[in-house]
DNA sequence: TAGATTGTTAATCGATTAACAATC
DNA sequence: TAGATTGTTAATCGATTAACAATC
């Protein structure tokens, strides 16, 4: 167990470690070896063995990895058992939708609160989530002890509301605006998590190619 | 100009580029050089040369590049201005934000259709789309060229609506499920962009660290 | 025991950065 | 012209793959 510096190549695939994990555990998999993992994957037996051991030794010689051992472990390393208090900013299409049908408790977010400026909307609930004045963000930052928000409302409010996060000490910014948030500045230690998804289409426009 | 194989690594970077120099262009700058530009992007100035001339020679000696001729460069790169047809499939909270907010034409998208199981929903209107039986959707297919499907419904239907979609000659699909469309199989040409709202979020869950 | 499969070290491959001649 | 900045080649850095001794 070397706990250096995880590269992001190496964290961008726990994620799906743990879906594959999952999904072995709910076909009623018991066990499975690098090279097998690795065939579901995508990814070779080597690569498998070398990310894993970043984090510790899970597997044994001539048995392979224990599915169910294995999941847990990547649920401890992404910290998806430590339950973390989140905020939704900006009830509209997009986060009504997430607010509706996104499972945040598989990821480990407790949604406490969601955030609007529309007078129609304020004081409703969505999902058993209610929906507060975007208004009253900075005191309810300080009042409560909020890890993540969730970035839906339109771009240009984006920046803004960031700053203002930030300082009212959030600690990960889950962005689905358009906006980057750019290098670090005074807060470095905030994190950015973007889903661009009009970056996301264009690079399936370059891929297809041309007619 | 070289046209090898450009790398996952520069694709990725394409849409930013284009973001960045669309937010130049609105500013009114005419010109800038590969070092400011990767101040602004958090990119060396080596690594967007190196980039951009993965497709040709765009900048001057001494001068930088034109802020607007490299911006429709990489609108070009991307096939943005080239219009494709697309379909969404599964008109829930998702897809109807999608529908009601995304620019799809911003990245040389049009929508033609949208398609859904719900008898309620079907032969309604979403923003100027029209919603179809998901019953027809491959005689749909098979009477107009489209180039991309938008996929927004439930997990559990994925994989058989992935399968239909490639029989039918789809290009490229949007993927929003949490399914992971694995190596190619028959289809390899079919292309599969994948926004895996969980994935991303674990990401940021591992990223703020334990408390 | 023999076969399987790990964790790790070394080799390879690819991507980023640095350096610099060319030239606007 | 002198200064700035490109495109490209070479050097470095990092990530993936291969090999293998250890061992279940």
């Amino acid at each position: 167990m070397k706990r250096d510096k995880i590269s992001n190549a190496v964290i961008r695939r726990l994620p799906r470690y743990c879906r594959h994990l999952a999904a072995l555990r709910r076909e009623g998999v018991e066990r499975i070896s690098s090279s097998a993992l690795g065939d579901k994957m995508g990814l070779t037996a080597s690569q498998i063995r070398q990310d894993l051991s970043c984090f510790g030794e899970f597997g044994q010689q001539g048995y392979g990895y224990n599915v169910g051992t294995l999941y847990q472990e990547i649920r401890e390393i992404l910290h998806l058992n430590q339950q973390k208090e989140g905020i939704l900013i900006g009830v509209g299409n997009l986060g009504r939708a997430l607010l509706r049908n996104f499972r945040f408790a598989d990821s480990g977010i407790h949604l406490a609160a969601a955030f609007d400026v529309a007078p129609e909307c304020i004081g409703t609930e969505v999902n058993g989530v209610e929906v507060l004045d975007a208004a009253g963000l900075a005191n309810y930052l300080d009042d409560h002890d909020i890890s993540v928000a969730v970035l839906t409302l339109p771009a240009r409010f984006a920046e803004e509301t960031g700053r203002l996060l930030i300082e009212h000490g959030i600690r990960g910014i889950w962005n689905f605006t358009s906006v980057d948030f750019e290098a670090g500045e005074d807060h470095a230690d905030v994190v950015v998590e973007s889903l661009h998804f009009s970056d996301s289409l264009r690079v399936l426009s370059y891929l297809i190619g041309a007619f």
